[in-house]
DNA sequence: ACGCCTTTGAAGCCC
DNA sequence: GGGCTTCAAAGGCGT
């Protein structure tokens, strides 16, 4: 854990928690100074584009800074320079030394580019799509990209077979758009898969991979003639299992954003304000750059639109058409957030690991790994999941979140589970925290009830051990599961993540049982200072108010250390059984009973 | 075929 | 503004 670290200290463990989490640069050089690790962060997110207020800025990029500001000719001119040297030198010259392993792509320039008009496609655009969209053949004129594109939009494209939702999901491909997110191209045309992924054949479909050609470098083929074959830079994020985050179906180009959701005058005006000219959305649904975007999907049959239009005139019902505006709507998908892009990146890990299948338990070794994260990794994934969302905001300007709810669009059964009074009573028992201590001494919830999740006390405090010993007898993934941690909590705890822990997860028998929560941290001690810590940085810095980066964010930051201080299956205390069990992120509740 | 499980985070709604 | 709910991914499992 950062702030552990002895150097930089709790100092430096503030900054890092504050920098880790918070949106915007601004902070961040106020802070960054502290240690490399942190001007890495601080590098990392200038460069990356500084999105939601950069994005106003336009000019986010490392890229932009040595640069006059972006318009005219020379910008394009200039970026589409910047982006071919980018592509020479990709090798390694690009990403120098990038801060965060399998993190590269941060450094790539010009994330504007992309959401160019499909007509007006600059040089700069059409190569910046091919780095990003190597799929995607750009070339100026080029029938066949255009056809592609024409394709994808339309109703019946021969690579789209399917009309479920998954549909046109072209396993191995990233999504073009999305330099940093994890939209995926896979509905294009076929390429390669990222090099880092085994080639042969998919772990999902085992559906044998199209080979990677030899000729082509294994990480970021970038030169101008070989950008076609570069791996999405977000490879490590793409769904390795040819799952698109934002899968695209044919109905969500023909009519990708509900009526609702058309830019308007307003929103243009205000992208117009925010962004270049370049990366305002045109006024029409398609996606910018003419290019539909994996976060549309259709819910169900949309090539019967048609035929069903024709049924209604016969059956008339209220129903069908209720069901065409249905089927018209597209489903543009939530951005994954930080720890979704975790998951995504991790789970195959995790699965080889423990030979786990069952998502339910691997998201539980997962949780706990993302609290194990150190504040720069998990600020890495917040990062990215910042980028997510506002690309997805420039790629849907219109779209909200309740567009996804059931009411709104009907996709899923709302959840009743929660309501459920006897069910799992105790172990869903949403406010035990509250009932038990009020609003008045939140200190006292335990993470879960902060969360308005699960009260993991009251769980613990029912005699239920949750936090089973793996096969081996360790906490199986409970990363930091030695007290030793503790000790040196120091950025060796962070590969906790890399680290292959044995998670050597046989289990059939419940899998989830001794994955769940883990033992108190008993040394949770340790971590109330930090956890007190964004308070009192906050409070330093002002203006960061609270806290850009999510603030939530910040508090499972703190998580790690309790994570860490993870004393092992022994630690069963009945005190600690009140105290600590769940994955606390906030210490403060240990502090309290103490 | 569909929903649940399970995780965290973001966002929306309600009061 | 706090509290609560839903959704995002994922794949086995239960109904």
């Amino acid at each position: 854990m950062p702030q552990l670290n002895g150097g930089g200290g709790d100092d430096l463990g503030a900054n890092d928690e504050l920098i880790s989490f918070k949106d915007e640069g601004e902070q961040e050089e106020k802070i960054s100074d502290n240690s490399s690790a942190e001007r890495d962060l601080a590098d990392v997110k200038s460069s990356l584009v500084n999105e939601s207020e950069t994005n106003q800025n336009s000019s986010s990029d490392s890229e932009a800074e040595r640069r006059p500001p972006p318009r005219s000719e020379t910008f394009r001119d200039k970026s589409r320079e910047s982006l071919e040297e980018a592509a020479k030198r990709q090798d390694g010259g690009l990403f120098k030394g990038p801060p965060y392993p399998g993190y590269p792509f941060i450094m790539i320039p010009d994330l504007t580019s992309p959401y160019l008009p499909n007509g007006s496609l600059s040089p700069t655009a059409r190569t910046y799509l091919q780095m990003k969209w190597p799929l995607l053949d750009v070339q100026a004129g080029s029938l066949q990209s255009r056809q592609a594109l024409k394709d994808a939009r339309s109703p019946s494209p021969a690579h789209i077979v399917s009309n479920k939702v998954p549909v046109v999901q072209h396993p191995h491909h990233v999504h073009p758009l999305t330099p940093l997110i994890t939209y995926s191209n896979e509905h294009f045309t076929p390429g390669n898969p990222p090099p880092h992924l085994p080639a042969d054949v998919d772990p999902k479909t085992g559906i044998p991979r199209p080979p990677h050609p030899p000729d082509i470098s294994p990480y970021y083929p970038l030169s101008p003639g070989t950008v076609g074959q570069i791996p999405h830079p977000l490879g490590w994020l793409v769904p390795q299992q040819g799952q698109p985050v934002y899968p695209i179906t044919t109905g969500g180009f023909r009519h990708p954003y509900p009526t609702a959701l058309t830019v308007n005058a307003s929103m243009s005006s205000f992208l117009s304000s925010r962004f270049p000219p370049h990366m305002v959305p045109p006024h029409h649904s398609l996606h910018t750059t003419g290019i539909p975007h994996p976060a549309i999907v259709t819910p169900t049959v949309k090539q019967e639109s048609s035929q069903s239009d024709v049924g209604s005139l016969h059956s008339s019902k209220h129903q069908d058409s209720k069901k065409e505006e249905e089927k018209k709507k597209p489903h543009i998908k939530k951005p994954l957030n930080a720890f979704m892009l975790y998951m995504k990146e991790m789970r195959a890990k995790v699965v080889a690991e423990c030979t786990l299948k069952e998502s339910a338990a691997i998201n539980q070794i997962l949780g706990r790994r993302w609290h194990a994260l150190s504040r720069e990794e998990q600020a890495k994934y917040y990062e990215l999941a910042r980028k997510e969302r506002q690309l997805h905001m420039q790629l849907y300007p219109g779209w909200s979140a309740r567009d996804n709810y059931v009411g709104g669009y009907g996709k899923k059964k709302k959840r009743k589970r929660d309501k459920q009074p006897g069910e799992t009573n105790d172990l869903s028992a949403p406010k035990k925290c509250r009932a038990r201590f009020g609003l008045d001494q939140q200190n006292n919830w335990c993470g879960p009830c902060r969360r308005k999740k699960k009260c993991v006390r009251y769980i613990q405090g029912e005699g239920s051990c949750i936090s089973p010993p793996s096969s081996d007898g360790s906490l199986l993934d409970s990363p930091p599961s030695s007290p030793n941690m503790l000790a040196s909590p120091t950025r060796d705890s962070k590969p906790q993540t890399e680290q292959t822990q044995p998670l050597s997860l046989t289990l059939k028998p419940d899998p989830l049982a001794h994955l769940s929560m883990m033992p108190p941290p008993s040394s949770l001690v340790l971590t109330e200072s930090s956890a007190s810590k964004p308070s009192a940085l906050s409070a330093t810095n002002g203006q960061n108010g609270p806290l850009d980066h999510p603030p939530a964010t910040l508090q499972p930051s703190a998580a790690p250390s309790s994570s860490l201080a993870q004393p092992s299956t022994s630690s069963l205390h009945s005190r600690n059984s009140l105290a600590g069990t769940q994955p606390q992120p906030l210490s403060l509740v240990t502090k309290s009973l103490e």
